[in-house]
DNA sequence: CTGCATGCAAAGTCTTTGCACTCGA
DNA sequence: TCGAGTGCAAAGACTTTGCATGCAG
């Protein structure tokens, strides 16, 4: 059985062929890629798989309710999913390609988590985006 | 003439009665108060101002592009609108009662800054939101 | 078999736009 | 006066939901 099939288990939710493929995408990109569900209902007509687009959103939805995914909210409106990472990590886009990298910085965090104790907060969450232009490799093609 | 007259002429927009009520709505509201469209539609509605739900997303959009305001999007899908202040700063939101805190930390920023140009980004923009628990006055009120 | 999962279409939410009328300078 | 600004309703973008059918276990 592949990995896909017992990670969907774990979560509760049966094997079917949309939960399958759309899990498969998500992995096969790797890890600082993202999509949005359009994104991903399109890969799957593209690969010829007839899914519907509410079944994308509803998979995803169970993906990240079960913590397989996280969804992200950038600038522009729509929502993006990426594979849930073992450590938690910052993005930061570049807005003339969209091209999104991640980083992860301890100092960062240990700042935020100082911040809030002040506050007298209790983090449940946290999200930091840099919006910026990527020097290098940047083709504007978006 | 009020200084909200001057401040609407300085972005080039006529003074008109749904801009300067809105811009008294912000403003009287101070620091670290967050509206949503709707709320300032509200808010007009109770005030006996006819403004409409439309007007309200162009004025603030337009004060948006003038610099006077700014437009965080929060989780939970909608847009929220405060007077752009002096220093550019960061929320944190406390997922039971709504509150909304702000705070400014040089070292943050400057950590950031500098993970950025590691990765070859030139910053235009930043948005950091922690969300948590506030502990205490959270009255669970929202 | 049995019920969870899916596809389709319809409904929802938040926001923007088109158009004729109104108001500020 | 006269064009920018406004209200209303309709349209749009993205996402969720209702319902009959289909498939996994």
């Amino acid at each position: 059985m592949a990995l896909e099939n017992q990670e969907l288990r774990k979560a509760g939710l049966k094997v079917t062929l949309p939960r399958v493929k759309i899990y498969q995408i998500l992995e096969k990109a790797g890890e600082g890629d993202h999509f949005s569900a359009e994104d991903i209902y399109k890969l799957l007509l593209e690969h010829n798989e007839d899914v519907g687009l509410a079944t994308v959103y509803r998979v995803l939805t169970q993906f990240e309710a079960a913590g397989l995914v996280s969804r992200h909210h950038f600038e522009g409106g729509h929502s993006v999913f990426e594979l849930t990472q073992d450590e938690q990590h910052d993005h930061i886009v570049c807005v003339k390609c969209g091209k999104v990298r991640e980083f992860s910085d301890p100092a960062l965090k240990k700042r935020q988590d100082q911040i809030a104790k002040e506050l007298g907060f209790k983090i449940t969450d946290r999200t930091l985006y840099l919006y910026g232009e990527c020097a290098d490799g940047c083709k504007n093609t978006k």
